[in-house]
DNA sequence: GAGTCATTCAAGAGAGTGATTGAATGTAAC
DNA sequence: GTTACATTCAATCACTCTCTTGAATGACTC
């Protein structure tokens, strides 16, 4: 065969990208990354790694092309590349949703149960942001909201929320968002608004999901 | 932290699921049983690799729940199951195109070369056949032809396709496929044919891919 | 320019992966 | 039933991956 050589190769680069993300504390700093820049110590705070370690998988992405570090002052700061990271992420995970039993039980027990109200989706979210009729709340921390958040949306934490429920309106609708499908933060925060009588529903993605889905978000 | 545990075990699931896509082999099989479903038996001709590898590799494709087994008579008949699979790994090639340098020089080396003409896009391919303009040439392996192929397309192989050159009208575009993307057949097929006067081009991608995009594929 | 701080590097222990070999299983054919 | 055959299982070895530890780097600060 004179020309077999090419596709294993290719072959072996996917693979081999694809064992970079095979392992779940680079997934989790690819979310944190894909929220804000951040310099090592603070995904080393996020993630509850050793600072080691977290150096040692972000040598990985970047050796993959995942994340670029640039130097600011004493720190150096890690950001995603540019490309379809957090696409390809998904399909990941639509593969493990539809595929893999274990996941599918998962998000059944955890994020799909009888009790709470159904996630809404992105393109219904824009759709009710149009008229103005949905509170967004973003359950992130504060600098990941600055770096981008939903147009509108307020920035309040979980260990904030109590204090601050006079900035909702009672009869609107309350849209809680947080890193991404799977992130708690939004989950925690309907429950505990929904017990106190608000109408909240959860977006079932997050603000990376969002953004590369082409809506806008919001700097500031 | 009550509820961190749910996101982190759904993370390493995420990562264990793509490193059952993290090897070549697998990817290949992967491949060939986007084609048509195999025997381990054909399965092993075809990569090359020896029986009881191919077994292991499908034992882990099968605990991830990306194959099925059935029995047919005195074999066992492997397929894709149903879901996003080839989806997943079309995202996984968009990073690595995108992302990962090594890729994209390969792919540039071998099928964007200059010289060659471009590859056709499905979409457009799809207007071409409406108007009935272009001569499909799919180049994959018989059977795997019979299990599904584009709507109109002649199957020649490419030791047979000196014999069979009568079959292709002098002046209409031959667009030549097989089986994905990073496919040999249809190159060499293509580059073949040019030599002898044809128009050809290739189609970027293989059957799986025209297939999940929900186009038209033609049993027989 | 000595000290401090964030990060990386280097080395090693332990677990997991991939390919090979030969034996074991289970179905079909005679 | 015995035999043949396709496939899987089990055991092994070499290799890679992950995390820990402690030392090394390199830029800012006083």
């Amino acid at each position: 065969m004179s020309s077999l050589t090419p596709k294993l190769l290719l072959f072996a680069e996917l693979a081999s990208l694809s064992r970079v993300l095979g392992n779940p504390h680079r997934l989790e700093i690819i979310e944190l990354l894909a929220q804000a820049d951040m310099a090592v110590e603070v995904l080393t705070e996020r993630t509850g790694l050793s600072f080691a370690n977290v150096s040692q998988h972000l040598q990985q992405l970047k050796k993959a092309g995942l994340v670029v570090g640039r130097r600011d002052g004493k720190r150096i700061v890690y950001q995603l590349s540019p490309g379809p990271i957090v696409e390809a992420v998904s399909g990941l995970r639509a593969l493990a949703e539809h595929n893999v039993a274990r996941v599918g039980d998962l998000v059944q027990t955890y994020f799909d149960r009888p009790g709470d109200l159904e996630a809404i989706g992105a393109a219904e979210l824009l759709e009710r942001m149009q008229g103005d009729a949905v509170t967004l709340l973003d359950v992130r921390p504060a600098d990941e909201f600055a770096a981008g958040h939903l147009p509108g949306a307020i920035n309040v934490t979980l260990e904030e929320l109590e204090q601050r429920l006079s900035e909702f309106p009672d009869k609107r609708e309350i849209v809680a968002y947080c890193r991404g499908p799977y992130c708690m933060l939004s989950l925690d925060a309907a429950r505990a608004l929904r017990q106190r009588g608000y109408t909240v529903r959860r977006l079932q993605e997050g603000l990376p999901e969002w953004r590369a889905a082409g809506y806008p978000v919001q700097m500031s």
